[in-house]
This record gives structure tokens, sequence and C-alpha cells, in this order.
RNA sequence: CGGGGCGUAGCGCAGUCUGGUAGCGCACCACACUGGGGGUGUGGUGGUCGUAGGUUCAAAUCCUGCCGUCCCGACCA
């Protein structure tokens, strides 16, 4: 591809709009352009990338066996009242509409319910099964806060796949391969990732497992064992209880404590360790109006877990303030476990080993000190509710746990018959009896990515792009080729080469351009490598070679770009 | 959905407090110079100041409604 008839629109000013990294430099390199929040254009430099990354998750899927086809945006609202979903989204994330005859209609947030009415209608028998059909397509969710560029859009492109199966062992072993076909297809994009547990959140279903891409702007938190061989989302990771040590009780002191209702304030007005401190969160509860959860002080409420104790109510709440006052008699920030008779108390495991602690006296102004449970509280549960920290030990007893922020980039669930069910999708079994197919779903956010590979990889100049997934491998750039023949000559025959070896290859021939600019533009662009033809070393009958990721360069052979060349492409000459 | 910020040329912004000829930088067009890190000069193009209404002799500026957009939170297969 020729400069001179492929637009590029790079600007120098970063938008204001754009937050982070990813965004600012798809913007800046004139990747995408934003129609309306959350909504984006990919421009013809965007789209080379786009396609890339399609193109190695079709090809890993359809070496997986999975079969490739193409469903509908809009989707009657019909299928959705099946699966129960119209009325369970009805606030927000599904976009609704009406045609002209006043029907209900929606665009295609996820794809379930479409292809389980496929499948009901094409899989009569059990040795059709199992099946794997995927998609990549365009998605739009309704999100209620866009944000991020292409990491959290409205407007998506997604491959999703669903599978269907007569048994639940065929299920795994379709789960497991789709598991090795995402590490194969991240793996390929040159990304740094991690498979993590996960919870399955409001699509249902059992097991499922995330895919993350490390980044420190990523929204997740994962943990992991520093040998890799546990790896969870921070919502699920377990927090093990701490050995109890025993240590003799001192005697329960209330002390006053005018205005200190945070933790920090009361460690420092009482100069204690935070280790030693308990915080109370009251929330509304299921069986009884409130319920209180004890956390140590440094440490932060999982509200996963506490969403699952039977005692609290879901969605988890915080209770009023008002509630407070009139049950407990005191305001937030002087609560504690500490003769907390008119609510049920859950403890954490960790804060449940603790002797001697400070915790609110359940009085405006007053903490007690040298807390003992038993001694100086009602009965209390003890519950995992709080979240890891770095330095946790690992569940599966591998050494102490790592905390990395992550990007969600694919999500692979274990349905079941959550849609099957209902939908009635069902095979004749070999006694000839119907039987409902079991499900699971793939999904991996190919639009995500291209920003998840931005946010690992970049620098101050801007994009360095895996060669997997680059627009162009190379950029040849010619130096005053206006003025000599020889640069125009040498820099067209190398293009022409390198091109015929099969490399992607930009000839940046833009002639009004300085060199400067075009220095700018092919490393805010991120090209993986270039070369420079100019007079100063054509002269010894080279050119400069580039590595946009160590910025480090070096003189070539004219001889010997190509074969230099695919050798650092990994392509075999 | 709660809290906050911002809407003025394609992009980034000033002007708004204190009402009175709509400005700057980048980009773009023309010409000249320049030609190895977003170069210089000269001359230009481009704006119903988000929108609707109100106050006023007069509104980008004051008042009210609406819309858009971004940030924090809630939410998020």
């Amino acid at each position: 591809m020729k400069a001179s008839q492929f637009s590029i629109s790079t600007i120098k000013e970063t938008p204001s709009d754009a937050e982070i990294v990813s965004h600012q430099l798809l913007i800046k390199g004139g990747f995408i352009k934003k129609l309306a929040s959350g909504i984006y254009s990919w421009m013809p430099m965007g789209l080379r990338v786009l396609r890339k990354i399609e193109q190695i998750v079709r090809d890993e899927m359809d070496r997986s066996g999975a079969q490739e086809l193409l469903m509908p945006v809009s989707q009657p609202g019909e299928l959705w009242e099946e699966s129960g979903r119209w009325q369970l989204y009805d606030e927000g994330l599904l976009l609704k509409f009406k045609d002209r005859h006043d029907r209900d209609f929606c665009f295609g947030p996820t794809h379930e319910e479409v292809i389980t009415d496929i499948a009901r209608t094409e899989l009569r028998s059990h040795k059709q099964l199992p099946v794997n059909y995927y998609q990549i397509q365009t998605k739009f969710r309704d999100e209620t806060r866009p944000r991020f560029g292409v990491l959290r859009a409205r407007e998506f492109i997604m491959k999703d796949a669903y599978s269907f199966h007569n048994s639940l062992d065929c299920l795994q072993s379709t789960f497991e391969q789709m598991h090795a076909t995402y590490t194969q297809i991240l793996t390929r994009m040159q990304l740094e990732f991690r498979a993590v547990d996960a919870d399955s959140g409001s699509i249902g279903g059992s097991g499922s497992i995330e895919f993350h891409v490390l980044a420190d702007s990523g929204e997740d938190l994962i943990a992991f064992s520093a040998d890799g061989s546990y790896a969870a989302n921070i919502e699920l990771a377990e927090a093990l209880a701490p050995e109890a040590n025993d240590t003799p009780m001192k005697a329960l002191t209330k002390v006053e404590t005018p205005n200190q209702k945070t933790i920090s304030a009361v460690v420092s007005f009482l100069d204690v360790p935070v280790e030693t401190t308990i915080k109370t969160l009251i929330v509304e509860g299921s069986q009884t109006p409130l319920v209180a959860l004890v956390l140590r002080g440094d440490h932060t409420l999982n509200t996963l877990k506490a969403e699952k104790l039977p005692e609290v109510r879901q969605p988890l709440t915080l209770a009023a303030e008002a509630d407070i006052q009139s049950t407990i008699g005191c305001a937030p920030g002087s609560i504690g476990p500490a003769g907390l008779n008119n609510c049920p108390i859950v403890v954490d495991r960790s804060a449940g080993v603790l002797y001697n602690f400070v915790c609110g006296a359940n009085e405006d102004g007053f903490h007690f000190t040298n807390v003992n449970w038993h001694r100086d509280t009602p009965d209390i549960v003890i519950a995992d509710i709080r979240n890891v920290v770095s330095g946790d030990p690992s569940p599966n007893g591998n050494g102490a746990l790592d905390i990395r922020k992550g990007i969600e980039v694919g999500h692979i669930f274990q349905l079941g018959n959550k849609y099957s069910a209902p939908m009635k999708a069902t095979v004749l079994d070999a006694e000839g009896k119907a039987q409902t197919m079991v499900m699971g779903c793939y999904g991996i956010g190919v639009s995500r990515l291209v920003g998840a590979a931005i946010e690992q990889n970049h620098d101050d100049k801007g994009i360095v792009w895996p060669a997997s997934i680059a627009p162009f491998q190379v950029v040849v750039i010619p130096i005053n080729a206006h003025k000599s023949p020889n640069v125009e000559r040498v820099s067209l025959e190398l293009y022409e080469q390198l091109e015929a070896a099969g490399i992607e290859v930009l000839l940046d021939d833009r002639e009004q351009l300085r060199p400067g600019v075009k220095f700018a533009e092919a490393e805010l662009i991120g090209y993986p490598h270039r070369i420079v033809v100019g007079d100063r070393t054509l002269a010894n009958n080279e050119v400069e070679y580039t590595e946009r990721r160590t910025l480090e360069g070096a003189n070539w052979p004219i001889s010997e770009v190509t074969t230099r060349l695919l050798s650092a492409l990994g392509k075999a000459q």
C-alpha cells in the first residue's frame, strides 16, 4: 500500500474527551472516529487492525471445529419473552424499538435467544451433537456509562460462540477446547494475559472462566499465585482463614473518640495498628431488617461474597442511616460488634481471629479497645466476605497471591439448560425421548481487544503494535525522494520486493511531508518495523532499520532487507 | 440512575464574572522559502457561539427548560 493512496489522518492534539491511552492513541492515530457516545467508526487504518484480530479469531475457531454463521442484529422481542429476559432487562442494556406494525424488537446485545431458536429447529437428533456455532458481529448494549473508547463502547464487535450437547461431560470437553482456543488466540496476538476463575454474572450458568489482558488501566482485579497454578477474578478469590494465635485477653475499655468516624481517623487518634481494628458495615438483611458485616480495618468488603450469604438481602444494599440510628442507636462510624444485639453479625475470617481489637461502641463518639469475640460480643457467624490482598496465601496452597489489573477480553460459560429449557430446545436421544440440550457460550471482545492491545503496548510516542495485529508490518520512508531519483528508485524497489515476499508494507511516498513528520507519525501509528531510505546511507548500499519497540536502529545492506525482515517477523522464506 | 464539569471554526481553547464590532493556536487553501524529527514567512477559507424560550435598545455573556458530551459513583454476557 502506498501512503499517497491511503487515508492517514493523524492529529497532534490529544482529544479532550479521551481519558485513557488507548482511546487517545486510537483517535490521534486516526484509527477510529467517534459518532456518538460509545459509538465509533473504524477508519481504514483501524479497520486493518480489527480485521487482523478477526482473522486470528476466525482461524482458531475454525481450527477448533466450530462453524461460522451470521445472525441478525435486530431481534424480535417475542424471543426474549420466551427466555424471560425481555422483562429482566427492562431498564437499560437492551435497546428496544418497534417496527411499523408496532411489534417489539431490540438490537442484539448477545445472541443466546436467536441461536437457541436456530438450534431447536436445526438440531433434532442426539447424533447431530455436539455442535458449536460462532459469529463475528456487531453488538449493541445501551451501557449506562460508556467509557474508555473501544474498551467499553455501546456498539462493538464481538465473536460469540454457542455450543450444544447431550451431556454435561460433552459440554465440559468443548469448554476445555474453547479454553485452549482462547489461549491460542491471545498467544498469537502476542498479548500478556491470564485465564481466571470468574463469576458467571447475570448470563447465568455454572463454571465460567474469564480471559484478561494484563494492563494497569484494567477495570478488574485479578489474583494469581506466583507459579500460575491459581488465578481468579478478585470477586471470586478465596481469602483463607489465618491461624489464630492465642493471646491473653485484656480488659474491655471504652474510650472517648469524638468525631473519629473512619478507620484511618480512629487509627491515628488512638495510635493503634490498623490490623487490630474492626469495621462494621450494616446492610439490609433477608430474614432480619439489618445485618452487620464485620471486617478487619485494613480489609475491604467483597460485595459478591457478601451477597451470597443467606442472611443478606439481594442485591446488597447498605442500610439507610435513619434505620441504623433507630435500630442501633448511633451513626455509621461508631458501630461495632460488641454489645450489638439487634441484628445478626457476620464476621470475616481474618477479623474473627483477632484478640484485643478496637471497634465502635455503638454510641456516637465512643470506641471500645481490647474487645474479644464471645467474651464481649453476641454469637457470630464466620464467613469469607473480604477481598484478597496482595501477599495473601494462595487458596490452592501454592505460595502467595499477587494482584494485577486486567481488561476482560474473553469469557467462557457453561450455560447448562438456562436457555434451552425455557425455549424448549430438545433433541431425541437414543431411546427416542426428547432431551433438553446442554449449552455453552464463549465470547471474545474483538473491538475491545484493539484497545486492550494498546493499553499493554505503547510508549510516550505512540502505539507499539504486536506484529501479528499491526495495520502494516513495515513502513518504508524515503527521504527527499523528490530530489533524489536514487532514493525514489530504491524505496520503490524495496516496497515491491517486500510485498512480493508477503510482507504488509506501507510506502510513505507522500512528497509534501517533511521527514520529521513522517517519523513522528510512524511512531504514533506504531508500525513494528521501519526502513528509512536516504542518500546518507544509500552511498554504501544501505538503508536504516529501526525497531518500533526499542527504537533502536541499525544500517542494513539493501540486499538483505527482505530476508532480515522475514526473519524478524518469524516468517520462513 | 445520583453527584459534578463542559458545549464558541474540523481539533484544542480564550472571551461569559462586569451585556455593546467573535478571537487565538493547530489543521485546511494559495504562493515563496525550506527539506533527516510534527520547519518558516506572507496572504486566505471557515462560526445561526448546542438548542428553544425569556429579560434587554442590545445576549456567546443574564434567567428558565431541553439536548449533547465527559468525569466520579451505582450498573455492566
